[in-house]
DNA sequence: CGAAAATTTGACGTGATTCAAACGCAGTGG
DNA sequence: CCACTGCGTTTGAATCACGTCAAATTTTCG
């Protein structure tokens, strides 16, 4: 049995959400939401390679999505969290660029709709949705960039000290948290092999830097962490 | 002294480049553009940082895009051919992401606005400016995640590949051309010292795939070079 | 022509993957 | 209640691809 001991005791009531990029565009989209929809753990949300039908918006929960390629070998792209805007990558191309999977019970905000004409007040968001794209494009281009260039303990810190704003972005404990996923789905994230990262928690948890039972994870030392996070190659 | 086979002597006379994905928003910014731009070998275009002043479209030559990171290493994020646009990545942040310096002397169109209000006729082309950008992307993560996951013998395999193919569509010998980059652009290009890149050029010639004289490359076994990079992981 | 830069080649070290095996944990059925 | 089974995780040992260092060779260009 597991004491959950990040996701349910919000660390500050609200307000640090407005640090959030695409808060605005978020809450201009929630206004055309149809009812909440629930998706369980490890049911699939979207197939990579159907046809757009619109955003999906996290409420709760986390989903990964991940990338087929030709080979038997895939590649997790993302791991959406509360407030994440999953599909922008498929407005481009009209058909969703992965599949995307919960990894634990999730709520989402479906908004429907086939073209970008269809998108309502395009005068005034389509800059912010062109926005949107050029930030997620180089964001995901910095992390590939890191997942090339810096050694995977680097990698893993700087996973976790993401991990830990994200969460305290979102009102909850930067300390101690829960992460759904397993080794292996945050393996494949960090792009290296599973005994990699094994290898890896297993040091960090020598060097005290944090501690990890189950899919509970407890930050210890928080400069340590920064600091091999900072560390560059 | 060198015989430029490649850029020289036009393979098919046109009609190829209607292939290019970008074509119908080049000829529309074409419209605008004021004198043709001259940059000289190793000259610098815009830097990283640089507000944002309007994208370039290439007429001629070629360029690199460099991405400084914090610490000294930097990251060669693209090579410009012709037809192909520079800026787009600017749009979303308001400055250039990178570093755009000539490799040979280059034409240039300059599209200038400042911010993407002042783009004419935004109403029927915003579309595509959108898809523009999210292709980008596309291309952006796939190549990325081939540098991630695929060995360096493939890599080198696939760009040469992509270049066969890119001189191809503008209406150039693909078996035959000339790359003005130097190895060290082409290895950080690829993600790998420049001495892993000669040892694989070498080991190429050696199985008779292609011929490297200088800046100068023929492919001289499409096939052999095709099913190396076909091959994955 | 001569200096500086670029390229090639060899030797070596190492971080990370792979292979293999042991361990822990949850669910199932006898 | 306890073996049995399957899955995820951990740990160890061997291997390999690639980067680094260093030196030789070629090319570039003033």
């Amino acid at each position: 049995m597991e004491t959950s001991t990040g996701l349910d005791k919000p660390y500050i009531e609200q307000g640090a959400t407005s640090s959030h990029p695409s808060l605005l565009i978020v809450q201009e989209l929630k206004n055309l939401s149809r009812p909440i929809l629930i998706l369980r753990r490890k049911k699939t949300l979207l197939y990579q390679g159907d046809t757009f039908q619109g955003l999906y918006i996290v409420q709760s929960g986390m989903l990964k999505q991940t990338l087929q390629c030709k080979n038997d070998n895939e590649q997790l792209t993302h791991f959406f969290l509360p407030e994440d805007i999953i599909g922008l990558d498929a407005i481009g191309e009209g058909f969703y660029s992965g599949t995307v999977i919960a990894i634990e019970t999730s709520g989402l905000l479906h908004i429907p709709f086939r073209r970008i004409e269809e998108f309502p007040d395009l005068q005034t968001s389509h800059m912010q949705l062109l926005r949107c794209l050029s930030r997620a494009m180089s964001l995901e281009h910095s992390r590939m960039w890191q997942m090339i260039s810096q050694p995977a303990d680097v990698r893993l810190a700087c996973f976790f000290a993401a991990m830990s704003r994200n969460f305290f972005a979102r009102g909850y404990s930067p300390y101690s948290f829960r992460l759904a996923m397993s080794r292996q789905e945050m393996a494949d994230y960090l792009c290296m092999a599973v005994e990699t990262l094994s290898r890896l928690i297993s040091r960090f948890q020598r060097q005290g830097i944090l501690t990890a039972r189950g899919h509970e994870y407890c930050i210890v030392d928080p400069d340590a962490l920064a600091s091999i996070a900072a560390r560059s190659k």
